[in-house]
DNA sequence: TCCAACATGTAACCGGTTACATGATTCA
DNA sequence: TGAATCATGTAACCGGTTACATGTTGGA
């Protein structure tokens, strides 16, 4: 569990209602978290039962009333002492990955296009995130958050480099496809399944203990199973 | 909801137990979708009710039983159905980035250990991926999965160019950290409480709109919820 | 002797998503 | 007129994780 962290977290910047929390968790971690409403208020209720925040209603006459969040020096403690503790690990699920790896079984020209067609998102959203980069850059001084500023454009800037590596990784892709002949795709593929499907497995379970080993021969990073989130 | 098709997927290339499949899980597509033993059985059973698998008992002496599960002609038809469907957006949580994010409540010296231990962590990874591809290349032929081996490598090189992306961002932050000066820490934020988070947020807001309408002015890549993933 | 690998599962939990509900205001 | 913004929520659902349960064999 971390949306409650998160929420402390930019509640130490200052008070806040959930609607304006959605708004911030759009525009700055969005890219590597994100978070949703409904999720939002029961989590505020949460935390306020907890006693690490605050809430008051601003009583509006033209729009609905708002409620307005704090941290309390509770709050502000918890969010201290999970920052200290050791983060969990990524967890990531790109679907259009999967399909690639599986779309073997229908045809190189279907796979070509459904490469192109991720580039061709891939690309503008990088322009996306260029014109973000410049637009903080100009006005970080008017809202008065040029303490913050710099740590807004690493979030950006992590979305740019990770949507470059995404999108060299796919024109390489590409790439290998076409140097791959057309056997490769064939649509019905356990040609050998007269082979024991067993030693295959073995061995690739040789691999992945090989790739494991180099992995982990390095000193323990994280205790397992200690990350609180 | 995406398991089942990506069993039926390596179900599609032979008759697999669920034991067999979470190591297939693991050192392939690992990278992008991974799957606990735990939520493989019932999924297995699921297909199996569902006729797009079938399930045969091997009788071991020495071991556990076997439950080998093969596609049928309706999983394959299923699998290459979903294959059409344009696949659902990336799910991705980073912690730590989360963590990063607040960090400047810490202290600079601390956000600057989190990241040189994340690098070491990250170069160790490395390693093993490129570990990982040389055993690939080297018993890829003995396997008999010369066919697939393109593939596999492709995942493993999905991981080299991600975790690389990575490195170098970590290494910026680092950077851009100690060239920030250390008023940028201090441990008590919110000292702009006094102005009014609303205009802020305001701001904040209009910047997120700049950026998705310049995501935004493409064509319609993936027709907004009609990903069935 | 003790741990890892083999092999299959169940039950409880939980974080998160989707859909639904409400209702005023403002702008195209 | 109708969509978008402001503003807050509830309920159902669901995919996935953690913990627990069981029992054999082979190697360090």
């Amino acid at each position: 569990m971390s949306l409650k962290h998160a929420l402390l977290g930019f509640l130490n910047y200052g008070p806040h209602t959930g609607y304006e929390l959605k708004k911030v968790f759009d525009i700055s971690v969005s890219h590597f978290w994100s978070a949703e409403l409904s999720q939002i208020y029961p989590s505020l209720k949460a935390l306020e039962t907890e006693g690490l925040v605050e809430m008051k209603v601003e009583v509006q006459a033209d729009r609905p009333n708002r409620k307005v969040y704090s941290i309390t020096d509770d709050g502000r403690r918890e969010l201290i002492d999970w920052l200290g503790t050791p983060a969990g690990p990524d967890q990531i699920r790109e679907p259009l990955l999967v399909k690639l790896f599986f779309a073997a079984s229908g045809g190189r020209a279907h796979v070509l296009t459904v490469l192109r067609r991720r580039a061709d998102d891939l690309r503008l959203r990088l322009e996306g995130y260029r014109h973000g980069l410049a637009l903080v850059d100009r006005y970080s001084g008017a809202a008065k958050l040029d303490r913050e500023a710099p740590f807004w454009r690493l979030t950006i800037e992590y979305g740019i480099s990770h949507t470059e590596a995404n999108l060299r990784f796919i024109e390489e892709s590409m790439g290998l496809l076409d140097m791959m002949d057309e056997t490769a795709f064939v649509s019905s593929p356990a040609e050998h399944a007269g082979m024991p499907t067993r030693e295959r497995v073995e061995i690739l379970d040789m691999l992945k203990k090989a790739v494991m080993a180099a992995h982990e021969s390095g000193s323990p990073l994280i205790p397992a199973r200690l990350h609180t989130n």
